[in-house]
DNA sequence: TGCAGGACTTGCAGACTGTGCAAATTATGC
DNA sequence: GCATAATTTGCACAGTCTGCAAGTCCTGCA
């Protein structure tokens, strides 16, 4: 499996397990992803990709619950995730701040993440059905989840006014991501920009 | 099947093929949702689908690609649909007047839609993973499909402009549909009020 | 060293989705 | 009615995914 770990002090045998685990998961996709790149979507087959990631078939379903799962990155964040972001924010500060800093957190995280991304984003680009099949976040999850949380805070003049914040924002992330995809320039700065186009009016 | 047809005038062989089709898909749609809301989702195969509605599975397969393909409302729009629309706009009219007339067209037709829908959204209330196996239409598609269109657009100050226009229109029907259902309120206000803010600015 | 217990892996059987192909059935035009 | 085209269907088969039970590996501890 061939992976580096900088072992930084104790660590218990759940920790262990559990980053073991983490790490098989990992070769798995890597194997996954490499056959459909190489020989295409329809080479990559369960029972191909166990074999390359030498495990048995049934092994795969211990470690993924479709085989889609793992031809797709592991998404960079989950809604209850951006709720917690949220709500460490301190209470008084104007929504759109808030909303613009955890977004920002998220950038990092994309932005690192975004070497390991590439090949996944390539196979995307082959195979947009996969993007739909394995839809990591689903948007209306998102809203559901964090909605409250927005409307307690300053600023929020209705319930709709909270809703287009929330997809403002992420907009604003995707935007930013794909812009800086094709340009090259830096996340941040087109994140802020997408921000005050926002917050300025379109 | 029970269809009533409002004939008005003729109607080509080929025209009264596509239009039985149209019907007998609704039908078996109806069956599986029918039995999905009855029984429960694990209940609705495709054998019993196809029992229901009175064909073979075989023939299930004639009408959709996948179980959940009929088990999710028809798309009311679909991305080339979108660019038709907002290409027929006046030339010289700004982006966001363009748009929000676009958006407002979709917002009838979801509104006519409406009733229909009723069935499927509790289907998708009750099983969220519905909606995201079977995502009926790809948001970076719809971005894909008309970015050009609007980006050459009188108003548009850039790539990102355009993306976050574009995006920002959805949100505002996503957010206006929401809260009409939750609300009951008329969706075509809701969604004015939707533009206006983000045209003033979150 | 060796063993008891838990965690992980695997094989197997089986239900289900989805597809190609060719035969059977049905509809349509003349 | 009959020739033809469209539709439906059966059949075989590849592939996904699950439950279950047996096998294997690892760990700590006597």
């Amino acid at each position: 499996m061939q992976i580096m770990h900088t072992v930084q002090g104790m660590e218990s045998p759940q920790e262990r397990r559990e980053r073991r685990r983490a790490e098989k998961r990992q070769a798995i996709r890597m194997a996954a992803v490499k056959i459909a790149l190489d020989d295409g979507l329809e080479a990559a087959t369960v029972e191909a990709i166990s074999a390359a990631a030498d495990i048995s078939p049934r092994t795969f379903f211990n470690y993924f619950a479709s085989k889609e799962e793992a031809l797709v990155m592991e998404p960079v964040w989950r809604p209850d995730e951006l709720l917690e972001l949220l709500e460490r924010r301190p209470g008084d500060e104007p929504v759109f701040q808030s909303l613009q800093a955890v977004i920002r957190t998220v950038a990092v995280r994309v932005r690192q993440a975004w070497q390991d991304m590439k090949p996944f984003g390539e196979l995307r680009r082959r195979h947009p059905e996969l993007a739909a099949r394995a839809a990591a976040v689903d948007e209306t999850k998102v809203i559901e989840t964090i909605f409250e949380a927005v409307r307690a805070r300053p600023g929020v003049t209705g319930r709709m006014h909270a809703r287009l914040l929330i997809i403002g924002s992420f907009g604003a992330l995707i935007s930013a991501v794909q812009e800086s995809l094709e340009t090259g320039e830096a996340l941040e700065d087109l994140l802020d920009e997408a921000f005050t186009l926002l917050e300025n009016g379109l």
